[in-house]
DNA sequence: TCGTTATATATCGGGGCAATATATTTATTG
DNA sequence: CAATAAATATATTGCCCCGATATATAACGA
């Protein structure tokens, strides 16, 4: 899913200057896109430019003035049948996890601090999920199901974390030199 | 984590020429990093340049003369610093999980060919990782902990697309038309 | 009042990814 | 047996993405 889509996506809930299409990718997707405004700004000016998004000026009493978004005709019908065409991949990248990798190199400090930061940030990300979850009832069984996803993997992954860290460190160190006891 | 340093990794575990390299990063760590050609060969060339690797041609009879590189103790250093500095992360990128979001926008049937190729995807990652796992004696504590990491995530998505794709689809088509009982 | 955060748009450089080019050999399949 | 596909091997190109930075204003808190 490329960015001029997830602006498409977002403007099919309404109107947004590019500020705050970012802002709704961030607050809507957080747990499985990310995007940046480097990407976000050529993309409005793209699709601008094919027709499928058009825009007017709104001055502001001190703010400056924004560009607000709208999605045309054209730009429906065509994130239409892009989500018609999309095949339903998913990717993970895991600093965590290389350098799980190479842990036999690291010291058993750095180890146990890596385990338990990954630990903290697994909570952080189940409670925020869990909160949105409970505190907005409006939302589409769609939505819902995104955010019942991300629970059920940090859930997982937390439970691992808690009950694995201790005696992951004690192997590392133990494969480390064969002969001490 | 860059094509740069997950190079260096690579060559931190033997000698490799730039296509072996990509193989062992798809059979070592493709769960949870990725890279391409377009991103191995010019890094090795930078690195070559920066004096963390080194390479020597080996022609072979019947096949094209390949550069095999090899870590120089520089590289070596650099990389445990590396190492050392990188924070564990972690990204996630679903485009299974923005199609979700916009379900209520997809036929019935669309929806449900997406959740039954997710669930498949996902029986298959699951699959084999735990065939790694059972038929790898000797890997070191570290890697079999990413394996259980991805085994532990993959079972409970799996569990949650079993248990819940049904019902999702049927709450789907009642928010589509809040009218009709 | 001074630093931080928020609103708002935009560009730049380095890097990444998919596709493509080239060449040879082995394996498969009709 | 011949045609085709897949594997081995290196490299480039073009488009896209991301983080950092620039610019400007204003609200907020210490």
């Amino acid at each position: 899913m490329n960015t001029s889509q997830l602006c498409l996506g977002i403007l099919c809930l309404g109107d947004a200057s590019g500020y705050e299409i970012k802002k709704a990718i961030e607050r809507t997707f957080s747990h499985f896109q990310a995007t940046s405004y480097g990407s976000i700004y050529p993309a409005l000016a793209k699709l601008t430019h094919q027709g499928l998004v058009s825009f007017h000026e709104q001055t502001q009493q001190k703010r400056p003035t924004k560009k607000v978004f709208t999605l045309t005709e054209a730009g429906r019908i065509q994130f239409f049948q892009t989500l018609m065409a999309t095949e339903p991949t998913e990717q993970h990248r895991s600093d965590f996890l290389f350098l799980m990798m190479f842990a036999h190199l690291l010291p058993t400090e750095q180890n146990r601090a890596l385990l338990e930061k990954q630990t903290a940030h697994l909570r952080s990300e189940l409670d925020i999920l869990e909160r949105i979850i409970n505190e907005c009832p409006t939302l589409t069984p769609g939505m819902r199901f995104t955010l019942e996803y991300g629970i059920a993997a940090n859930r997982a992954l937390l439970r691992l974390m808690q009950g694995r860290s201790t005696a992951l460190l004690r192997e590392i160190d133990a494969a480390r030199s064969p002969t001490a006891s």
